[in-house]
DNA sequence: CATCTCAGTTCGTATTGCAGACCTATGGCG
DNA sequence: CGCCATAGGTCTGCAATACGAACTGAGATG
């Protein structure tokens, strides 16, 4: 990104922006952008469903996440269902749907993000959540890569508005 | 991540969730994941570096762009300085420090997601924003890859926890 | 000197978050 | 059948945060 001490970058000021709505990360940011959401989608990428194992995992108030958890299941990242297991009474959880699940690759960035920044990283400390390819176990990474599959790194590559 | 209708799922729900802040997601989303917060982060990505202008841009209360601002730059993640055109008044910025660079990739991540399903996606409209190589403006997309940069997609990959 | 801009802070009100108690439906059990 | 436990919430009253508008102060500008 490049923008580090760039004096070309500190004139560039009257650069337009986007309204908070107009671009994607902005509507993003209105609808996980309050606390808890981020960290009640985290639950559910953990395989957490259920209301009040999310509410002591998280040890927030439970007023707090029926409200996220509605405002989730009505933008659709989260779906309402019943299910039953043998001998067990029906019980509700909620699920990822296609487009939650999606959510998985910035969670995941973000969680990269924060295991370089966040901690205080004695050299060779594992973090305590990675991702890995399911078939072979092998260490996975967030990046950014061309349409063809060619990774680039982050300051080879630059926004560009309206396009 | 395959979380959809699998039974095997909903039956794990046993599965041990860490305490917020002992994942890198966790810290990130308590940092990151207050209102505007976020909004911010993206204005200094599109190059914004002045109270004034954030503040017109995102229409939030100065008193909590300021509080916003600071967290941020005790977190690391930006850096306040003062710089000086010629012929003009000094002026304070905010400018991304290599912490808040990074943060790119998240964002990234989350415009794209955005961009698929917080718009009602009428075919072939460009999205608002997007990200191109910088050398050749080819487009370029967030995704997983192995350590060797082999692309993998989503659903090949699986979270572990305590790896 | 009066005015303008930038970068905030101060103020009073309105919304949201919070902990804890309460409520309702379902199913298991004696 | 009556009783109890659990899941999945809602209700209540208090505290913290967000809000818009006005104010402050410093440095150009006319």
């Amino acid at each position: 990104m490049a923008y580090s001490d760039n004096p070309e970058h500190s004139a560039a000021q009257a650069r337009a922006s986007l309204p908070a709505d107009e671009c994607g990360m902005g509507r993003a940011a209105l609808l996980l952008g309050e606390k808890w959401t981020l960290l009640v989608v985290r639950e559910a990428l953990y395989g957490v469903t259920r209301f009040d194992a999310m509410q002591a995992n998280l040890g927030l108030p439970r007023t707090v996440l029926s409200d996220r958890l509605k405002r989730l299941t009505e933008a659709g990242v989260l779906r309402k269902r019943l299910y039953k297991e043998p001998g067990a009474r029906a019980r509700h959880q909620y699920v990822l749907t296609p487009m939650g699940v999606d959510l998985a690759l910035p969670l995941i960035a973000l969680m990269q993000w924060g295991e370089k920044h966040l901690f205080d990283n004695t050299p060779d400390a594992s973090p305590a959540a990675s991702i890995v390819e399911r078939a072979t176990g092998a260490p996975l990474r967030a990046g950014l890569a061309r349409e063809d599959g060619k990774p680039v790194a982050l300051r080879d590559a630059q926004f560009r508005i309206n396009g």
